[in-house]
DNA sequence: TTCGAAACGTTGGAACAACCAACGTTGGAA
DNA sequence: TTCCAACGTTGGTTGTTCCAACGTTTCGAA
């Protein structure tokens, strides 16, 4: 939809869901570009900082932390551990978990893909005042923390 | 990212576009919710409220203006023309169009659907005051401002 | 100690949004 | 007249988010 202007229907286009959902469009889009050039998605770069930050974890453990269903986690470490940038292994403690951890391609990846989303988000917050950044920032933890906490 | 300084819950869940993408997520779940009452989706409802709000049009105009492809528009209006909420008549003037207005059935429809939308509305910016919300609300407009004018 | 509930990884598939390519028809400008 | 653009339509593809079910493994409560 980044074509033509859309000509905004007034009592469409000021709704905070909508606004909400165009604005996530586009960061999304913006942030798909800059992966593609690592050759990977958004699940890979959530499951890949989340490990690089917070070191190994069993796979359902990630999915829980990343928001990611524990299926989708399945086909997204294949693919990292495809490319050796984590390794699969079970747990000796628990034999029904895999602990996953990154490699150091890994760790380097995650990296790359960092300063990549860090390109991302500048260009995206770019007519905004750091101050606003912030406040923008602030709003949607608000936002996310209540209905989190309601769930 | 701040891979830098990582803050309490991970570095992750504080990027603008982190945060812009759980709250749309959520968001849309809940209009999905709300819409699925009237057995309808978010592509029938933009079309139905931009007919209701500014009177027939074609269907690449309603694309255009609701920012959807010329391809969805057409599934969608066979829905809504399936139900009687709008009708498709031949543009007399220009061969090539399809007239699409709603039908008063289609009026009171979108009526509904509109107060379900306020009804989310509420329900997604109920941590936030007021004057949060317009802040919120002319943060997303300037973002989007600033992205349309450039593509 | 036994047994049932729960968690785990995995497979397969669904829904939805967004998008793209191509076709035949029609309109308008060069 | 010729050629390009716009239109509606068909038939896809991709990515994200879910859900249901399975066999295996663990753990808690009877």
């Amino acid at each position: 939809m980044d074509h033509a202007a859309p000509q905004s229907p007034a009592g469409l286009n000021t709704t905070p869901s909508w606004l909400l959902n165009q604005s996530a469009t586009h960061a999304a889009r913006l942030l798909s570009e800059g992966f593609a050039a690592h050759d990977l998605r958004g699940y890979h770069y959530r499951l890949l900082a989340t490990l690089a930050e917070e070191g190994p974890a069993s796979q359902a453990d990630l999915g829980r932390r990343c928001g990611i269903d524990r299926s989708d986690v399945v086909a997204a470490i294949n693919d990292l551990a495809g490319r050796g940038l984590v390794v699969r292994a079970p747990d000796p403690a628990d034999r029904r978990r895999n602990v996953i951890s990154v490699t150091d391609a890994g760790a380097d990846e995650a990296r790359a893909m960092g300063a990549t989303v860090d390109r991302v988000q500048a260009d995206l917050l770019a007519p905004l005042s750091s101050t606003e950044r912030e406040q923008l920032t602030r709003l949607l933890t608000r936002l996310l923390e209540h209905h989190r906490r309601r769930h």
